[in-house]
DNA sequence: CCAATTCTGTAGCAATCGATAAATAAAGCG
DNA sequence: CGCTTTATTTATCGATTGCTACAGAATTGG
């Protein structure tokens, strides 16, 4: 019976095998992404942070910016998970949003990983030769939109939101109140002072879906 | 009599004359440093925009770093002017919200300029090299919530804010959703998608003084 | 065993980073 | 005029950037 690999079951491999845990070091370096940003973030910060050098990273990750792109993906499946979560198993639309906004009032300030979401913080400005990845950030950016606007709609058709509501609209209110949250984490803030914000915008709920 | 400067009628000066518009320069300089972050704005980015080489900068203006807190001082005076306008001079401290939110929501995507706040987007992650740049930003940002919880204060005082009010979460409340929306700038969002975020956030006035 | 394949460490690539030394130019003052 | 002072241009500085050539090590397949 052949010895089960730790980190995946995969095809045998031909040459030398790998000597360091991918995932691992993936992680490794999603944190230091997110911490400090693409750009701040210097190969030798990544070597450092995965325990490997270069030529390993270049032969496991490509280049720095697809070490990038597989972090922003290993964050929005992690990090991600819980909200999506949340955003899905609110009995309404209100009631997920709310439960979703406030999971993030405590894990934006979580100290056991960089303060804010790294999709808002890790590429918001920079040099013009990194505007691909900026680009990645905004569509991704983008689609959280989205997905919060479907689940207004899905409420729309549940009947627990109003059919006049504008699902975008109240989608992309809530989104940028998220991303002042993620500035404000930076700042500092503590989960109280979050969720008094968040509170504060799940009191404009009604008055956005059009109850009077 | 003798002639005037053109840019400021200053002491006679002594050695040989500086050869460009100290003014004008740190106006590109803030421009660049606005566009694309501090860390990510080169020497030879602030010389090419600046129009001089080098020596000259750190001549005028000592190192990157000084040169940024200056870029950071004017962008206040200049940018931060007709904003602070709006909020002094509306007739109720909501009617001052919302005209300063309005402004924001059309001055954040003017083509003319490169797109959000400064103050938010310049320095919101980096090395930790630059961990004092990053302090500095936190420090406008937190006075600048101060000036709105300053301006409920008052609102309080003059009687069109009800007494219960908490001035600084109302305010943190608005900071967030203003720092968020230079996010939404720098994603592409429209003057109509900020607008109609502000009237959502404005919406949820009355709530939070606690009017019912 | 050998050959083929893949990964690893060392060492270094050209380019750029922020910042400066040195020589010269242009002003006021006496 | 010379002396002092300051700003300018040119040509770098050492350090760091993202990345890679190369040689050797470790594996599978034959």
């Amino acid at each position: 019976m052949a010895v089960r690999r730790v980190t995946k079951a995969q095809k045998p491999a031909k040459g030398r095998p790998r000597s360091f845990d991918r995932a691992a070091a993936l992680r490794a370096a999603m944190e230091v992404f997110w911490q400090r940003g693409y750009e701040a973030t210097s190969l030798s910060d990544l070597t450092g942070a995965m325990g490997i050098n270069a030529p390993s990273l270049y032969a496991a990750f490509d280049c720095k910016e697809a070490l990038f792109g597989e972090a922003l993906d290993l964050y929005q499946v992690t990090e991600g998970a819980e909200p999506q979560r949340l955003l899905a198993q609110g009995r309404t639309a209100k009631e997920s949003f709310a439960a979703m906004l406030r999971f993030h009032a405590g894990d934006y300030v979580n100290p056991q990983k960089p303060p804010g979401c790294m999709v808002v913080l890790a590429a918001i400005v920079g040099a013009p030769e990194n505007k691909s990845v900026r680009g990645l950030m905004t569509k991704t950016r983008r689609s959280a939109v989205e997905m919060l606007a479907a689940r207004i709609r899905r409420g729309i058709t549940a009947g627990d939101v109003p059919k006049g509501a504008d699902a975008v609209a109240m989608a992309t209110f809530y989104t940028t109140l998220m991303q002042g949250m993620s500035i404000q984490a930076r700042d500092g803030a503590t989960k109280k002072q979050l969720l008094a914000t968040v509170e504060a915008a799940m009191a404009a709920w009604d008055g956005m879906v059009g109850k009077r």
